[in-house]
Order: C-alpha cells, then sequence, then structure tokens
DNA sequence: GATGAATGAGCGTTCATTCAT
DNA sequence: CATGAATGAACGCTCATTCAT
C-alpha cells in the first residue's frame, strides 16, 4: 500500500495556480505553482497530466465555487428581488473574500485553452444563479430570451461593476448598488420610454 | 515617439499582430508576427522597442478604431434613444467587419502587460462613445453616476452580447434587439418594480 | 546475486524489457517496462538496483539464449560442414521465432552501459558456438587465427544477412544460402586466386 | 544583409555531434554539443531543426565521408584483388585517423530515428565501394547476388574486425591480414570443401 | 535602416530513483 | 516485499532581444 494520492496536495496546487496565475497571468511557471503549492515540480505532474489540464480543472472548480458561493444562503421564499439581490450580494463578497481566485478566474475565462468541455461544465455550475434569474425575469422583458444568455448579461454587468468596485474602493459601496439596480432593471424593468 | 521611415511598415506590423494574436493567443512570437508583416524579426525592434510595447499600442490603436467606429455617422440631431441604437449598431458591425480585431482586442483587454497608462488612453479613445452615454442617461436612474462606470456598463453588456452573437450567429439578430433594449433599460429606464 | 523472491517476477521484467526495448529502443522508461512486466515501477527496483543493471543483465541473459539456441540439437558426430550449417539454421531461426529478443539484443550490442564485463559474459555465452567453428577451421585458413577474433568475423556476418533477410523476407531463403555459403568459405575456404 | 548563415558554424556543430556522441552515446545533450562546438545552445536549432534533424544529417554526412575515404586513391587500373585490398586498408586507416567518427557512425546506424530515407542517402553514399565490389565478385561465388546484399556482408566484416583491431591495437596488424583474406574468400574465393 | 543569425534564459515535461505506507 | 506517489535534475526546444553585416 502506497502513499496514497493526497487530496490536500491537489487542492494545494490548485490552490497555488489560483494565487500565482492571478499575479502572473496564464504564463506562469508549472515550476513557480509547484513551489508556491510546496511540491516538487514534479509532484504537479503526478495529480495533473499537463499545465492545460490543471487550467481547465482550475477553471471549473473556481466556477463551481462562485456559483456556489453566489446561491449560499439564499432566502428561498422571498421575493425575487431579495433573491436577486442576494446573489449580486454574494457575488461581489466571494470576489473581495478571493481577490486572487477571482483574478484568476478571469484569466482563464479568455484562456485558449480551456475547452469546449470545460466551459459547459463551467456553466453547469452556475445552474443555481441561473435558477434565480429565471424566476426574476418571469414576467419582465427578457422573459423569451434563452436563459444562457440573460446568464451572460447579468454576469457581464456584475464583473465589470466588480472591477470598478475593486479599483476605486472608496466608491464601492455607491457603485454596488447602481450595478444592482441596472440588473434589475435589465432583468425585470418596463421599457425605457424614447425621452 | 520618434517617426520612423515607415509608417506603412508601422502599420503592417500592428495589422499583422491583431491577425496573429486573434488566432494564437498573447503568446504569438515577434517572429511569427514579423513574418505575417512581411518584415523581419529585428524590423520589429525597430518600430516597437518591446513586444509589450507593441501590445500596449496596438491596444490603444484597436480601442481608438472602435472608438471611432461607434460614432461615426452619428444622426447628431437625432433622439437619444437612436443615437444609442447608432452605437450599438456601429459597435456590433465593426465587431462583425474585424473579427481578427475584435478578438485581439480582446485578448489584450486582459494582458497582464498592458499598463495603466494604456489602459486610460483607451478609456479617453471612448470619449465619442461617452458623450453620447450622456446626453442619453440625463433624466434616467443614471444621471448622477459617474460617466465612467456608465460607460464601464454598457460597454460590458455590449461585448458580453457580441460574443454571443458570434457563438450563434442565427439567433445574432434576436439578441442583438434583445441586447439594445437591456441598454436602453440600464441607461434610461424607470425603476423596475418588486414583482 | 541476491535470491529475491520471485524468480517470476524478476524473469517477466526481463522479457517485458526485451519487448519494450526492442520497440521503443534503450530509452525506454523503466515504469513502461514494469508496466508491461505487470509490476510496479518500485518493484523493478527490488529486482535489480538500476536500470543499467538490468540492461545489462538482460543483454547477458539474451546472449546466452542465443548461445545455447546455436548449439541446441547438434549433430555431434557430424561433418564440420553440417555443424556450420546447423549452427547457422538454428541462429536465423532463433532470430525469427524472437524477433523482439533479437532486436533488443541488437541495441544492447551497442549500448554504451553495457560494462566490459559484461561483454565478457555474453561471449563466454557463445562458447557452444565457438567450439563448433574451432572444430571446422582445423584445416582452414583461420587455422593460426584467435578464435575469438574468428567468432567475432562469423557473428558479424550472420547479424548482418539475417537483418537483410528480415528486411525482404521474400528473399530470406536465397541470402540465408548465400550467408551459408561465406560464412563456409571465411572458415574454411582455400585462399582465393587474384583474379 | 544580416550576418550569413555560416558554413563553419553548421560543420562545427556537426563534428562536435560526432565527438559527444561518440563518448556519450546518442541520449547527449544538445546543450553538450552546441557547447562542445562553441556555440550556444538557440544557435543548434538555427542550422538544425531537431536533434532527429542533425543526427540523420551527421549519419548521412559521416558515411559520405567514410564512402568518399574508402575510394580515394583507388588504383583505377588495378588487379581486383589489389583494390578491394585499397578498399579495406583505406576504410581501416579512416576508422584509425577519426576514431570519434567511427564510434558516432556506429550509434547512429542503429539509432531509432534514422529515416529511411537517410539509410537511402548513406547507402548512395558507398556507392564507390560497391562498385569495386562488383568488379570483384565477377567470377566469383557472389556473381549472381544483389549487389547491396554484398555490401552489407562486406561491411559488416569490415566494421568487426575493426572494432577488435582497436579492442587489441597489439594485433591490429595481424588481424588485418586475416580480415583481408577473409573478405576476399568471401567475395571471390572458390567453394570451399566439406573437410 | 533592414536583415536574419546569434544568444541564453526559460519553459513544460520526463524519468530513474527513493521512500512512506 | 509490494506499491505508486514524490522527487528534482535534466532534456529538447522556444523566443524576445541583440548585433554583425
Amino acid at each position: 500500500m502506497p502513499r496514497p494520492r493526497s487530496e490536500d496536495r491537489r487542492n494545494a496546487i490548485m490552490s497555488a495556480a489560483a494565487r500565482v496565475i492571478a499575479s502572473q497571468g496564464l504564463g506562469a511557471a508549472t515550476a513557480v505553482i509547484a513551489k508556491e503549492a510546496g511540491v516538487s515540480n514534479g509532484s504537479l505532474f503526478v495529480y495533473f497530466d499537463t499545465k492545460t489540464a490543471l487550467l481547465n480543472e482550475l477553471y471549473v472548480a473556481l466556477k463551481a465555487e462562485l456559483g456556489a458561493a453566489v446561491v449560499a444562503g439564499l432566502p428561498v421564499a422571498g421575493e425575487a428581488r431579495e433573491q436577486v439581490r442576494h446573489l449580486w450580494t454574494q457575488w461581489s463578497q466571494w470576489a473581495a473574500a478571493y481577490p486572487y481566485r477571482r483574478r484568476a478566474l478571469a484569466q482563464l475565462q479568455v484562456a485558449d485553452d480551456i475547452t469546449a468541455e470545460s466551459r459547459q461544465r463551467a456553466h453547469s455550475a452556475m445552474t443555481g444563479a441561473a435558477d434565480v434569474l429565471e424566476g426574476s425575469r418571469a414576467e419582465g422583458p427578457m422573459r423569451d430570451v434563452p436563459l444562457g444568455f440573460v446568464l451572460v448579461l447579468i454576469s457581464a454587468i456584475a464583473e465589470a461593476a466588480i472591477d470598478e468596485m475593486i479599483r476605486e474602493p472608496a466608491q464601492a459601496e455607491a457603485r454596488s448598488s447602481v450595478a444592482f439596480d441596472a440588473i434589475w432593471r435589465v432583468l425585470a424593468g418596463p421599457a425605457a420610454p424614447a425621452l
């Protein structure tokens, strides 16, 4: 019975990868990631066949973490608006709590070697959030739009707003509020007049 | 900024860089870019001190091109809503017309070696679009929000929508319409009810 | 030479090594050899201290097998010429029967890490063949040449001929005949005229 | 007009490769070869696309050198026997003069990544020697055998004999003589009696 | 200025060997 | 003893940048 493969080491590598990628970009050397994780460079390849495999798994894992975070503690019986507000609050709090993971996720999102399958899995990890949106758009202008497209639009707003909140922390509170209102208008607002 | 011998060569290199980066990512070799531009690898470094300098200049240039495209032919005296629609139409048409440049721009947007100064310059290049937004939000919920933040949110929606339109060309028309309505709601819609 | 737990495992490893080396060359990974043998990579090093040790043992073992094969069933009382023919027939049949072992042996023959001692042991393993040659050269031109040198020359012809027989199987029969005649002329032929 | 690619550097790399491969085997690191040649490791890849390409070119070049050496100064009008003796003398002298190249050539001959095309080209480089054999076998027992096969057999004897001459330099003279007689018997000797 | 050869640090990955279980 | 995870030196190759021509 050999030393069993350790889930801890695996997690340490993924976690280190997120930190290193956040600060050095996708070009970060596997050797640096391994060192940051406290394992030998060879060990990294025991747990992940290639750097690409590591990036893909990291991407899915981070997205899953985000997907779980945004719906954690969701007021199940609450009003749609409060549910969406919960989503948004959780989202921005996750971003604030794990800035490295968020930055890494942003890089991975546009990485060339994230496979279609990984993107699919990442998408699935956001099902919880999508369900909330589904409920909230029921009577709004988005009611007949494919849910995936709605999720994409809302995610884009959320991410852009968070970027700005990070860039100017002093205004974070105010922008958070503005962003939520914008999201809610996209989802449920009545058509705007032409002025 | 010295005036090098040939502005043509300079442009050829930037244009080639956009194509190559679009298809190979930011890791594209300078030698490949040079070959695509029809110049020697040594020449590339006559026009750009480093690869990073090239990326930064390309980023600003592409953003400036986009910034100019979105306001080209703007109906100056038109209604705000029609002006924003023009913005959106131009934006998505530019994306359709120059897919390589758009892809390159998307990569550059998240590149680690784009400097804060370049981002500032890129932002400035969108002044024309910002002006339009300024006019359209005058009586809406965004009226007291910093204009830069508004631009960021609207840009995010636009880019996300275009991504999806490219991913599913058959639905492009429908999504374009949905996206415009969403943008307009963000800018000028009345507050949405809580359902 | 300690007596390890299982002679079977040891043999399995050597046999696997021959197959793997035949198809992948001397650079074949020990892990691959171990897997082919159905043991763990760690176990390989229980039976052989180093990869070099394995190669050396394999070399000697294969040479011993060949040495035994060539004299198996030797017509003890036969004419010298028939004995040499037997040698040659057996040699080429062994090559045909165990192509992997033959290929591995060919690789090992030129390997840098086969020691002088192993080469000596391998040479000794061919004593049986040498004895036959000893008898056949008694009255020929090779009568005063060191037996080892004769063996080397004859072996070289045999191996070269077999290579060609494998390369062009359709001609194998014809070439086998030519090769035997050549061997016999080397051993026992009268001096050739100058033409 | 850039610095032109230098034939000298190219030759230096090939020559260094022969020396390093002779002493360290085919596993010799490209970096070591480059250093031995007095160029940077990067430069090696300017002249040869891959290590495999270098090995192939080296193989062909060495074989061509040997092929030229064996027929240099051939007594064109001489007797067949003297011509073959010339071949053999030149062959063993080349081996003595360039022991590294000979060792490298021996390694390359069995290398897995020498292509069929390279082997073909190497074969062609020995045409001069083949022509001599063609003339000398005209009335002998090899008269109806494919010339390539004859060349292979003779080469095998030559190489094996040279190996032994190198192993025991004190006996080189004697063995050279024995080897030549053997070669001549193979080519032109009358059938040997059965004893 | 233009060219492309020269450079060498750096990369992802492999693998013989060791060692905890 | 058997196992396979752990290790880290080493490898072939790339590429931004420099420089001789």
